[in-house]
DNA sequence: AATGAATGAGCCTTCATTCAT
DNA sequence: TATGAATGAAGGCTCATTCAT
């Protein structure tokens, strides 16, 4: 450990606390001094690196969405044949929603709050189009169903992500079984 | 309508106040007083019809959601076949999310809040009970993959309602077609 | 049981109600609605007998001190010999503390707050004269000590309320024996 | 005095601010706003320095009353003759009471309150041990009568207590000769 | 950069009192 | 007389934000 903290692990120490207080209590049970005692920093000096309550939330929020979009499409290659691509998808999915419980109740906090805006950061934009390039040139190429790219994403990683929150939530048990078994079934969904 | 307002209806006034403040302003953007100001009631009322905002929010939550089920269950008859009866579900989710997007807004939210308790209403299991049997039966007469019920549901409602979800965002536009579409590629995964 | 009950009889289970909860849980925590409700009355009837809850916390004092009052100077004869009629009112005020403390915490609660007026009924002066009376009658009549009255009685029955307080609140144990034993003490101090 | 407050002067702004309004007032006609203002500090800031405005309340008593019973023992010594002791013991609390109304207020409206707790703060029992230490300590040496130091408090600290407060409110004129006459009576009730 | 005391607006809730019936 | 729904003025408390140090 060096000497002194550099700055950024102290923003990173209030992003952190941020996200595991909202995820755990709400954003409105959770106070910016709560915030501060957890990361271990004074309340007034989150105003130096955020603007404000919101902004932390904002930047948070940009912070958590691009880690996630990121994870699920890591190992995508465009080489591999579709199935497979669609197969990395699903597994990237459940695996993230299932590893990262905190993250996804913030995520779905936010996303049905009014802090919501309808303008995603440019970085997001970018991960969700590779996502969606997946799906159209699926189409073009005559391996999935001549549907929109958000409907086939609905029915693929929306589905995924769906199994995922509810073996978090108790209500079901998704071993790799079920995991294979429901990829397979959506995949009679969306490919031709 | 008679000139003198029977008790219910303020009841009804402030719930109704309070679901479309609450959708477009979220719960904590939405004080007592401005839900006694929108339902025409002083604000000391309210604590009269219940205990307290929490309470409010509570009953409003199992009124909606009791209401949203028993719609999407609607002409639902176990003597049709599988298919119209999935039919059924389909249209009913499509129509209920894209005509009620209050209740809706005001549901997700509360469904990732920290207002949800882990126990639901009577009333609200056993329609969720029925909806559930749809898809045990289906199983076992051999129509539907064997594969959880809370799967099933997801590869089928659960799609229907993020679509619908969607074309309120104004992200896809759900016509009759792309719907129709949509239920039978959906068919495809929860079918034998 | 009579078919109607009197008006006084509501009267009295307001009074009796409020005298009970007041004397429990203090002047603030007790609502007219919560007398209104252990009374079984409606709220709104007690504004048709007491103009305001402060109106009805100064009748119900003016009875109950009067009572006390009458109590305390109960069998008390001008015949009797001085230190005879001093034991009366010593016993007398010795087991009105003790057989009623619901009464006591009231008086003790309401005059040492802003509810106490600087001017009492008529009645309960004509009954603190009395008192005094015996007093003054007995510094007069070189019995006891040449001592403005009140100080007298401090020194007497203010003495007696205090151990009986104490026997109340479990500090001291005031059997006939200690009792006697106090009341002769305090003779030595009052008497010539 | 330096030109900056310490945070004890603000802490205890509040506290001779809400030991002048109650005792004025009483405890609910005394708002925490009120209190603010008076102190002239944000209402807010009280919240910093006490838990609830209950707790500021207990605290408060727990000060004022430690500083009456350390007033009352003041000067007070074993080496002096018990009768010597005595009469310091009585000059200092009539000279107490007469002196800080206030404070007595406060005390009164405090100890006949649902505020009251069972349990006093440590300090506050090693005074009380003091005092009562005097009259056990007499009783064992044979100056003070064989009863318990409860009831020899009560006729003689009580009794000074309850002439002083006579005097404040004006029903008796409690002069040096009043007082000492007062104190050799009640030296007569305890004393052998 | 950093602290944390201080501010003050606003929120939920209570409750004495009124009034239509 | 009697009810109890309704009102509306406070009150206690929280918390995002500021600022002196």
């Amino acid at each position: 450990m060096s000497g002194k903290d550099r700055p950024t692990d102290k923003r990173n120490a209030i992003l952190d606390a941020a996200l595991e207080l909202i995820a755990e209590r709400g954003f409105h049970d959770t106070p910016v001094s709560m915030i501060a005692k957890v990361s271990g920093v004074s309340a007034g000096i989150i105003y130096h690196y955020f603007d404000s309550k919101d902004e932390l939330i904002q930047v948070l929020y940009g912070e958590v969405k691009l880690d996630m979009l990121r994870r699920v499409g890591e190992g995508y290659s465009s080489d591999l044949p579709y199935r497979e691509r669609y197969d990395r998808l699903w597994s990237n999915s459940v695996d993230y929603v299932i590893s990262h419980p905190k993250q996804m109740r913030f995520l779905e906090q936010f996303e049905n709050s009014s802090y919501l805006k309808p303008t995603l950061p440019h970085a997001v934009l970018v991960e969700i189009e590779r996502l969606v390039g997946f799906y159209s040139a699926g189409t073009a190429d005559g391996v999935l169903k001549d549907l929109p790219p958000a409907v086939l994403i609905s029915m693929s990683v929306g589905v995924a992500a769906a199994l995922a929150k509810q073996h978090v939530g108790g209500a079901v048990v998704l071993d790799d079984e079920l995991s294979s078994a429901s990829a397979r079934a959506c995949w009679e969904a969306i490919s031709i």
